[in-house]
DNA sequence: GCAATTTGACCATA
DNA sequence: TATGGTCAAATTGC
């Protein structure tokens, strides 16, 4: 599986860069074996976002996928800021001396807000000023050994298997993009304190984003896109998929007008999924759903919507094998699903 | 009607 | 006082 050999070649070129290191100047191997893991591993990291949109439409693992592909995700995006963060580390000044991990703050639904409904301006205001003070207080206490925040740059910001939600957006001094804030969906539920920072790099080309995050997941739903079924919807893994897409669609926009401006111009109701931009020049752009899209497709369905929107980007008429060549996610070997129901696009 | 996003205001910090 | 982070009412979309 694609996933399996991306994440094993990562890890494999990460081992052999970490221990290249000669006695002359261990400093400087050791940060290049560092720049070269991080490096390794980011390109893993891509390629599995890049891919996962297409292995999602597989009709039979589809679950499996999913939760797979998320937990790869995850874990690459992980280790990638960890690496990221020691090859840094030397320039950074040490951290706070006294680790206290044990100083949990109140959960945010015990403010007085939001437990009395009767409560008035005055009483609300306290309760936001004794919930920034308990945060101070965990920001100032954190552990020794996990650092405040910790990032990395990236060209695909918004899916990295964890499910978040907006809370804010600002316009940051001195940068031409604004700065989202995002904080785990299941804060409220679980009390996860988890949040993300995305801020878009000034003239890169292609966009590339600093994505920043603060405090560890304790939620434990890494997978948490991958919905039971409760019988209440025929598909929820599908469903899930199509929240994923419509909450990109703000950032899609933006993404679409840097890459394919004029392609999208002409269709304006198309969504290009950011986990698909595809190599730099290239002219076909893949895009996942649109706004037509309904509780009541299936994955044939949404296969369809791929392979229809792959065409209506191309003013010319699509020639199949160029067009898979020039997208390798479209291959024989890792897509035979897909390519055996839409192979043949002749009917488009 | 519900859930997610937007956006102006508020607050803490440097 | 300027700036960045967060809140929450308003808005939007399904």
């Amino acid at each position: 599986m694609v996933v399996a050999a991306a994440a094993e070649n990562s890890v494999v070129s990460s081992s052999v860069a970490a221990a290249v290191g000669g006695d002359d100047d261990e400093r400087l191997q050791s940060a290049a074996a560092d720049e070269g893991a991080v490096r390794e591993v980011a390109q893993a990291y891509e390629l599995i976002k890049t891919h996962q949109p297409l292995l999602l439409l597989l009709q039979q693992p589809q679950q499996l996928a999913h939760s797979l592909l998320s937990q790869a995700l995850r874990a690459l995006n992980v280790a990638l800021s960890v690496m990221k963060l020691r090859h840094r580390r030397p320039q950074q000044p040490p951290p706070a001396a006294a680790a206290s991990n044990g100083t949990e703050a109140e959960p945010p639904h015990l403010s007085p807000s939001a437990s009395s409904p009767a409560a008035d301006l005055g009483d609300r205001h306290a309760g936001i000023k004794a919930r920034r003070a308990a945060k101070r207080r965990r920001i100032n206490n954190f552990g020794e050994d996990k650092p405040s925040s910790w990032g990395h740059l990236t060209a695909v910001p918004y899916e990295d298997g964890y499910q978040w939600r907006k809370y804010g957006e600002k316009k940051i001094q001195g940068t031409s993009f604004t700065r989202s804030y995002f904080r785990c969906t299941y804060r409220d539920d679980n009390g996860c304190q988890a949040t993300k920072q995305i801020q878009q790099k000034d003239g890169s080309d292609p966009p590339m984003f600093q994505v920043t995050y603060t405090k560890e997941h304790t939620c434990n739903l890494a997978a948490a896109t991958v919905v039971p079924n409760n019988g209440d919807h025929h598909d929820d893994a599908i469903w899930s998929r199509k929240t994923m897409l419509i909450k990109q669609e703000p950032h899609a926009d933006q993404l679409a007008t840097t890459t394919v401006s004029n392609d999208l111009d002409e269709t304006p109701p198309l969504h290009v999924c950011q986990d698909a931009v595809p190599p730099l020049g290239s002219k076909n752009i893949l895009c996942i759903g649109n706004t037509s899209v309904s509780d009541e497709f299936d994955d044939h369905q949404i296969g369809q919507q791929v392979v229809e929107t792959m065409v209506m980007l191309e003013e010319e008429p699509v020639e199949l094998e160029a067009d898979l060549d020039y997208y390798p996610c479209f291959s024989d070997d890792l897509y035979p699903d897909l390519l055996l129901q839409y192979g043949n696009f002749d009917h488009y």
